[in-house]
DNA sequence: GCCCAGGTGGGTA
DNA sequence: TACCCACATGGG
């Protein structure tokens, strides 16, 4: 398949999903969420996430300001808790310094080279930030991603990400919402997949 | 027990 | 560029 004709084929099947799958939604949970999600399946990214809300470091404000070792004690159930306490800080800095600049702003390729400047944050991390944070139109390239690309469509699955992402931007139009969208649907794919092979997941169901 | 999960940074050749 | 490894927890 096209990577259009997969597009039709995955919305036909499940229909819209509207994601991020977050917690309260706001623009800093969701870079928090994509910083946790590192290697790590989501529902350990929601207890996290879960834990920071219950002690109010739900902000990049309160981020700073909280000691760092009590915050890899909050969001351990998602691995890594050491490097991901020293991330969650400094994107919560990068915050700080930048997000109504870059809510404001019309994307451009230095704003991304800006994000991937940050410690901890590399391309995937850094596209779905500015994504499903920031509404900009940058198609998010993951595991889920390499995986269809791999079965499913005319395409390896092991290119180099950046050339990747080319693919998917060189065959539809740049739309945030169109990229939310299909990124949504290849995860609610794979998990449907995964469900069925008995490693668990789950689909959002609105 | 073993393997995997919506990666990233640092090191080496 | 292309590999390698550490990083850590939770679920099947």
């Amino acid at each position: 398949m096209t990577i259009t004709e997969f597009y039709q084929y995955l919305f036909v099947r499940y229909g819209e999903q509207h994601w991020w799958p977050c917690v309260s939604g706001s623009r800093w949970e969701i870079a928090a969420g994509a910083v946790l999600t590192q290697n790590c399946a989501w529902r350990n990214v929601e207890k996290a996430l879960v834990n920071l809300e219950a002690v109010g470091l739900n902000t990049p404000e309160a981020v700073v300001a909280a000691d760092a070792a009590l915050i890899g004690e909050l969001v351990r159930p998602a691995g890594f808790f050491r490097q991901k306490s020293a991330y969650l800080r400094e994107v919560a800095e990068f915050f700080l310094a930048n997000e109504s600049r870059f809510a404001a702003a019309e994307y451009t390729p230095e704003l991304r080279r800006e994000l991937l400047a940050v410690k901890g944050v590399g391309r995937e991390t850094a596209d779905a930030i500015l994504l499903y944070a920031f509404n900009f139109p940058v198609f998010v390239i993951d595991a889920y991603t390499r995986r269809v690309a791999a079965r499913h469509l005319d395409l390896d699955g092991t290119e180099a990400y950046d050339e990747l992402q080319r693919k998917f931007a060189a065959a539809l139009p740049a739309d945030p919402a169109l990229f939310n969208e299909y990124h949504a649907l290849i995860v609610c794919f794979c998990k449907e997949s995964c469900r069925k092979s008995g490693c668990g997941g789950d689909c959002p169901t609105s």
